[in-house]
DNA sequence: CGGATGTCAGTCGGACTGATATAA
DNA sequence: CTTATATCAGTCTGACTGACATCC
């Protein structure tokens, strides 16, 4: 049972430590263009979650709604995001992103695919094993931590 | 063979994805203090890296020589790195953590592993011991990426 | 002198607080 | 009328570019 998975004694603390530093180069992507943090998150928020609401917005982006009403703007002008009004609340708007923002989220994705394949390649296949089971239980990770949130 | 950690193929966008996902609520842990990305980032570099000079940090950072100088000073002034001349070249200053940043670091890190360990609670023996052969194969996707990097 | 390191000055995007319009 | 949703107005932090002082 030298393979088992179970192997090793799960150590969050070193865990932790293995994804705050694993994230120092995941996240610094290079952008073709210079878009900031808040953008790319709204962006990626809008790809997962569809269609939202400046209120939703406000509770996963940590920012207040003036700045995500400026936000928004700035990517509708940019032809990223589109706006209707919500047809069951007079009050709200529902944003949506078009082509050119799921393209955005799409090619980040690609960059990050392409740069941890090139990293993957290097790995042994007992490594390579490891690294197929983390993708599931980090899925299962954050869908606990979604459904706690609520 | 049904733990072995090889019985999922290996899929670099799926994995992709459960990072990117993860780190929607794994990154954006409440700070106490309204400390910005930057400075996060920042103090979490020098931690790992120990004393650096300004020109460090802007191959670490995203962020230009000037606004590096304003955030160290910043960061100076609240007592959480401190700067003095390096010894070996005039011209460079050395930026280390004081004891008060790194305890902002590790402050953030207590928080970070006990968010994943309330999560980790709820995965079963299995997805257990997946999670704890993560912790080595990111560290070693880290350590292969900073050598390609140099 | 030429190249590297850090700082200064001025500008500007983008986030905050507080106030306001409109619909539920 | 009160609450929720979004926006407007004004302020301020923090990043950028370009120029500059200092040291190798």
């Amino acid at each position: 049972m030298a393979s088992s998975p179970a192997e090793r004694a799960l150590d969050i603390g070193e865990l932790t430590t293995a994804i705050e530093d694993f994230n120092t180069f995941f996240i610094r992507l290079p952008s073709v263009r210079k878009f900031s943090f808040s953008t790319l998150s709204v962006l990626h928020t809008l790809d997962r979650k569809g269609p939202l609401r400046l209120t939703d917005l406000t509770e996963t982006e940590r920012l207040k709604q003036p700045a995500l009403t400026s936000l928004v703007a700035r990517l509708e002008r940019d032809g990223l995001v589109s706006r209707r009004r919500d047809p069951r609340d007079g009050r709200a708007v529902l944003i949506s992103l078009t082509r050119a923002g799921r393209d955005i989220v799409a090619s980040r994705h690609a960059g990050r695919t392409a740069q941890l394949a090139r990293l993957a390649e290097r790995l042994d296949d007992r490594e390579r094993g490891a690294l197929a089971g983390c993708a599931a239980v980090l899925a299962r990770l954050t869908e606990t931590a979604a459904g706690a949130a609520s």
